[in-house]
DNA sequence: CTTACGGCCTGGGTGC
DNA sequence: TGCACCCAGGCCGTAA
């Protein structure tokens, strides 16, 4: 599952790899998850790649090309959940799922495989490319302190949604929200707004140690993800809750829980994370006054 | 406008 | 052995 880490391996080595390199050719597998197959065959045989950079969770080629008007073009990228993208030699026999090979001209190949097809990947002029992203929020890495907290105190979602929310902060999926919330001892379901400004502090600085740490270890590998030479990364040894659930808390021993959230499997310790009280205007009268979280209890298939 | 939620894409894993 | 079903994450449409 690709977020920000992942991606950011990915391009790390995508962009020690490809720069200078000049694309021969295109061969296409399964089409059905491309725009335009046919832009893509069309412009990149015979475009140089100059850089490779990520943005969120997408990544971008930049192109050249003397013939063509305009010079530049960009390949915008996306992993989905399980989208692949390594250099190789093309001796090496290709995993199944694999639906791009790009022929480079060092005699290398550069392959996108996704097993499941929810990446995608589409050639775009820089205008488009910015009209596209131009909606996304602000890189949880780049973001100040005083951006992160006015951000998101400034909305009434919950924070699992916000943090997720590709609009809010760009980059951050279930994963790394499920460790920043933990570490920062905050439940899922808190409203942004109801957040005191200490814990948007805590989770902010919480928000990037996770994912330096991330980033330093390479991503995680859940089940699919491994970097551009095809290797697995190593921060799902690192992980505090995601995936946990019934096991102990890290920090107080109590059994890590798991439940829907925002329609997501979210996993959190309910010691360390609290949850809210139930939701504002309630009728009046309910039977007793249950503060436990309902929603909290798993099951429930919403 | 904001928020919540269901559905959709696909195929691997699981459990009967 | 086969098969139905759950689930994953991002995104979009719709409803309140």
């Amino acid at each position: 599952m690709p977020e920000l880490p992942e991606v950011e391996t990915v391009v790390r080595g995508l962009q020690a790899a490809l720069p200078g390199k000049r694309i021969l050719d295109l061969r296409l597998g399964k089409t059905d998850f491309i725009e335009d197959p046919a832009a893509l065959a069309q412009q990149l045989p015979g475009s140089r790649i100059t850089s490779v950079r990520r943005y969120g969770k997408f990544i971008i080629v930049d192109l050249e090309s003397a013939n063509r008007n305009p010079p530049e073009l960009s390949l915008l990228i996306h992993l989905g959940m399980t989208g692949q993208m390594v250099t190789c030699s093309p001796e090496v026999p290709s995993p199944p799922h694999t639906h791009l090979f790009f022929a480079l001209d060092d005699g290398r190949e550069l392959r996108y495989t996704d097993i499941r097809r929810f990446g995608s990947i589409r050639i775009l002029t820089d205008v488009a490319r910015k009209m596209l992203l131009g909606g996304l929020g602000v890189d949880p890495l780049e973001a100040t302190q005083e951006e992160f907290v006015a951000k998101l105190h400034a909305r009434r979602a919950r924070i699992k949604a916000l943090l997720l929310d590709q609009h809010v902060l760009r980059g951050i999926g279930n994963i790394y929200t499920d460790e920043s919330l933990w570490r920062a001892r905050i439940h899922p379901a808190r409203l942004g707004a109801n957040l005191k400004h200490q814990e948007l502090r805590r989770l902010y600085h919480a928000v990037r140690d996770v994912l330096t740490e991330a980033i330093r270890l390479r991503g995680s590998s859940i089940s699919d993800y491994v970097d551009s030479a095809g290797r697995p990364g190593g921060y799902q040894q690192r992980h505090r809750v995601y995936q946990r659930e019934g096991k102990g808390c890290f920090r107080c021993g109590k059994p890590i829980h798991r439940a829907i959230v925002n329609g997501r499997s979210s996993y959190f310790c309910p010691s360390c994370q609290p949850a809210p009280r139930l939701r504002g205007r309630r009728r009046r009268s309910l039977p007793g006054r249950s503060l436990a979280y309902e929603r909290c209890r798993s099951s429930s298939n919403k």
